[in-house]
RNA sequence: UCCUCGGUAGCUCAAUGGCAGAGCAUGCGGCUGUUAACCGCAGGGUUGCUGGUUCGAGUCCAGCCCGGGGAGCCA
């Protein structure tokens, strides 16, 4: 085959004849000029048939393209503003791979569940297209990150003969007539690896079997978990933000076009893009949540929002009642905003549904409650980059994480907060390096020892202090691309009641 | 598991308990350097399933199935 030419290098070809190959994303017909939009999966281009320039056999095979057919389209590359990618090709000729028969999304509006039936063919699109290239943009940032630290990419396994915490709720599988469950964490394996090596990371798919069903869930989700030999918790959030900032600055610097795509507003991750993130201790956090200024900034939320109700519907009535003799474009754009109206009406009813539960349960917060879902989004809207709360009530933290020498009740976690009601995107903490504290933590967790001997040999064996994080992939995919669900951040998501495609 | 909203044409959605509709998609015809192109015509329905109330059910009631959002739990 000859060699491909590329969307995205056209501008190498101005004035030269190219061969595109790809896939008729959209099609304009006339009576002497046809408009192709194609996509070749590094970008779209804009592709003109003129009947007068072209022979019948490549003007019939052209009118005949349908949507998602493949197809090679040869011409010559000119400079234009009205493309989407500021080149068009003037087609010279046309070779059709395959016609596609009524490919089922077409670039109109679809409801999530059909897209998700359809999720094979949905990555094609756009919007997709972009949030692939983001996430993959951030995967490469995290290695570019760890390996030039002198991080050492090592793997935990995903069977695992045990559960980690013992409080999630694992998969179950037959592993040989053996009990086996995916695993829910790589950090126990990354401890002893950071004993090998010094510095660690994992970077592998992770297992909750938990029934959520909200648009931070996943069943099946990537971590990435460093694991560090001789660090203590200041170190590990140092390294935690200088990750993050390193991350969305790759994504800001270049990615423009997709974030564009997506209609980021990127003005609140710019501010994101400079480590020295806010940080607070678990214990200012249950303040904030009880202060008098929470209080104040959910009544008020709950103002704004009874008054954007009627507003709203004002607006909907008038615009139903402008729909009857309105001409056709308008009508698509009322139609376009009227169903706008709707979701945020819906989210306005959520909301107010919503804001009486969150409030009773900032304010009512006691030292030792662990946080919600809604408190975080509450801290986090005080803010304007992701923050970090450290320093948990031990009770609520796992056996493993190491207690403030100077307050027994305190562990040395921590939590990183996205901004905009992102929620969690990292947990981690220093960890607990004593033999016998481990023993005695062991014990009051009611965990089989047994199932921990190899653990306790790296406490055995030249224990040190050390620490790491686990960093949700998807979570981070989603901040980012200003999503509203985690199921459009991985190609293929697994969620409850989701096994297929 | 619980709370909450929903399921009508291939898709997105309308329809006071009273003749099931529109736009898009598809097919045919027309028109245009078009940008979700546009204009005309046509085909397209077990209103998620089962039962009940009623002269009459897409609409009301009960149970079930499927999906969205949230709680718990978490990244």
């Amino acid at each position: 085959m000859k060699k491909n030419t590329y969307i995205n290098e056209l501008e190498k070809f101005a004035g030269q004849s190219a061969t595109l190959r790809g896939w008729v994303y959209n099609k304009r017909e006339g009576k002497s000029l046809i408009f192709l939009i194609l996509r070749d999966g590094t970008g779209t281009c804009q592709c003109i048939i003129n009947q007068q320039d072209v022979s019948d056999a490549v003007w019939q095979n052209a009118s005949e393209l349908t949507q998602e057919s493949s197809v090679a389209v040869t011409g010559k590359v000119i400079e234009d503003e009205r493309s989407s990618s500021g080149y068009e090709i003037h087609v010279t000729d046309v070779n059709v791979v395959q016609i596609a028969r009524d490919y089922p999304i077409t670039p109109k509006e679809h409801g999530v569940e059909f897209l998700m039936e359809n999720r094979h063919l949905w990555l094609r699109s756009q919007r997709q297209w972009a949030i692939m290239r983001i996430r993959n943009e951030i995967i490469f940032a995290i290695h570019t990150f760890f390996q030039e630290r002198g991080f050492i990419q090592m793997d935990a396994p995903i069977f695992t003969g045990n559960a980690v915490e013992g409080t999630s709720t694992l998969f179950e599988t037959n592993y040989f007539d053996q009990k086996a469950y995916l695993t829910q964490s790589g950090q126990l394996y990354g401890e002893a690896m950071a004993m090998a090596h010094g510095k660690i990371y994992t970077f592998g798919p992770t297992f909750r079997a938990e029934k959520s069903k909200t648009r931070r869930h996943l069943t099946e989700f990537w971590m990435i978990e460093p694991e560090m030999a001789y660090y203590d918790l200041e170190m590990n959030m140092d390294l935690a933000e200088e990750m993050m900032a390193f991350i969305v600055d790759r994504v800001l610097s270049r990615r423009e076009t997709e974030l564009a795509s997506l209609n980021r507003d990127t003005t609140a991750l710019e501010k994101a893009r400079k480590s020295g993130y806010p940080r607070i201790t678990y214990t200012q956090a249950i303040e904030r949540l009880k202060s008098d200024e929470m209080r104040i900034m959910l009544d008020e939320m709950e103002d704004s929002r009874k008054q954007e109700d009627p507003q709203l519907r004002q607006e909907m009535a008038e615009l139903e009642k402008e729909f009857g003799q309105a001409k056709k474009g308008r009508k698509l754009q009322i139609e376009k905003r009227l169903r706008d109206i709707r979701v945020r009406l819906e989210e306005i009813e959520e909301d107010l549904r919503n804001i009486p539960v969150w409030r009773k349960s900032a304010l009512e917060k006691q030292w030792g409650d662990d946080l919600g879902g809604s408190d975080e989004t509450l801290l986090t809207m005080q803010f304007d980059t992701p923050i970090m709360v450290y320093g948990y009530p031990a009770e609520i933290k796992a056996f493993y994480m190491k207690r403030d020498p100077d307050n027994d009740k305190v562990a040395l976690g921590v939590d990183m907060l996205a901004p905009e009601g992102y929620g969690e995107i990292i947990g981690g903490g220093q960890r607990e390096e004593s033999l016998d504290v481990l023993l005695d933590r062991i014990e009051e967790h009611e965990l089989p020892i047994e199932a921990f001997s190899w653990y306790l040999d790296l406490r055995k064996f030249g224990t040190v202090p050390h620490s790491g994080f686990g960093l949700g992939l998807e979570r981070t995919v989603s901040w980012i691309c200003g999503l509203k669900h985690v199921r459009e951040t991985i190609p293929f998501p697994r969620m409850l009641g989701r096994l297929y495609p």
